[in-house]
DNA sequence: CAACTATTCAAGCAAATTCTTGACAATCAA
DNA sequence: TTGATTGTCAAGAATTTGCTTGAATAGTTG
């Protein structure tokens, strides 16, 4: 039996590893995992110049992990299938579970989550029928290709404008775009620090369509 | 918001996917999945010398995918948990639809499936109930610690030998370590030209005891 | 204790990775 | 067509990775 056919099988699988082997490209797979996205959109969110993030997309693109079409002007790149988000949330799980710099980490760009509630998606479920209220505090763009039917748009950026419309006895349930996503940590502190109630759902939009809930789709 | 607090966040995340980025490495947790295992037996299933294969398990240590403990002279690793083989499976499984080279590696190293007939699990388990023989085709120190139940011990270099002991009109189902395991194939390949019937169990015993089906341990 | 086995450590070198810069290509708008 | 926008390509420098070799360490055996 050849040692170098096995060799060569076990290099293809690596190349699936060396395409999250970045902390870029894996900022990348997470940002599509919200949806499509053209290079320069993706080249502000991870921070870094356009060539670069143009030469980490095709590393994705070698691997499988992303597909490009061209629009006009631009070229949108997705994640190739529901298998290469539930692969980057299979690795992060692991990554919480088992790399101890991931909790301080997390700490250092999060914040300290002592003392912020965090629910399950059985929870939000039960209280959006109670009469809660719930908070997509990601970008209006992100809201619109699909989120949580019942939820209300409230990007980043007019959290502070909105928290006056939260009455008293309503409790917000505040999500984005995954675990370790800080819009909704910021969302909920403002609201507790504004005297309303509020906690954030435990997880992001991606997990909650990928575990097969109901999706709505553009401003409602 | 500090943009290196992100960076340094998905730079500990990427650990787990360096751990994956090398071949050598991806063999070693495939093993490894199969059970616990000293150095020097790493360094021989994956071909390396023994210091190269302490420094990959060091990798995989770093990125918490493996545990070690010394037992006499000898350092034992095994995976870190159940998780690190549901994203090693998942990462197999997403290398497999979207990289393209996986299949022409695949028959290198496997040789053409094509007329291999291949089984799930249920239909295994429907056929055990009917009589049907089935052959844990790994070495038998891997079918002592864990194995269907039902099957028997046939390790690779003893198919041979027992071709005869299996009647013209009985089926025989054979499983190894998983679905890019030579074992199985050349059973089943040894079997049919010697004239009796004989299928693949399309996955291995990792993925039947993460299904959580029963387990037999011991030499039954 | 010395001799032996199993593993890790350290140094070194070739190859690969990551980012930068500037040139090039495709598309759109005027 | 010209100019502006968006993305890719190519070359190069700094860093990291992967393997080898030989020495060092931990534990066992005689």
């Amino acid at each position: 039996m050849a040692p170098e056919a096995k060799a060569a099988l076990f290099d293809q699988f690596a190349l699936v590893g060396k395409a999250f082997a970045n902390g870029r490209r894996a900022e990348l797979v997470d940002v599509l995992a919200q949806g499509e996205r053209a290079v320069e959109a993706l080249a502000g969110q991870i921070d870094q110049s356009v060539a670069n993030t143009s030469q980490h997309l095709q590393v994705l693109a070698r691997a499988g992990l992303v597909r490009s079409r061209r629009e006009g002007n631009r070229v949108l790149y997705r994640l190739a299938d529901e298998q290469v988000e539930a692969l980057w949330e299979t690795l992060r799980a692991v990554a919480t579970a088992n790399v101890s710099g991931v909790h301080q980490a997390a700490e250092e760009y999060l914040g300290d989550r002592e003392g912020l509630e965090q629910v399950s998606r059985d929870e939000l479920a039960r209280r959006l029928g109670e009469g809660a209220l719930v908070w997509d505090v990601r970008p209006a763009s992100e809201y619109e290709a699909g989120h949580i039917p019942g939820a209300i748009s409230v990007p980043p950026d007019e959290v502070q404008r909105r928290l006056d419309d939260v009455p008293d006895d309503v409790e917000v349930v505040a999500y984005c775009r995954g675990r370790f996503c800080v819009y909704a940590d910021a969302a909920v502190r403002a609201l507790v620090a504004a005297g309303r109630r509020a906690v954030r759902l435990d997880e992001g939009f991606p997990e909650w369509r990928r575990a097969g809930l109901p999706v709505a789709v553009g401003t409602d």
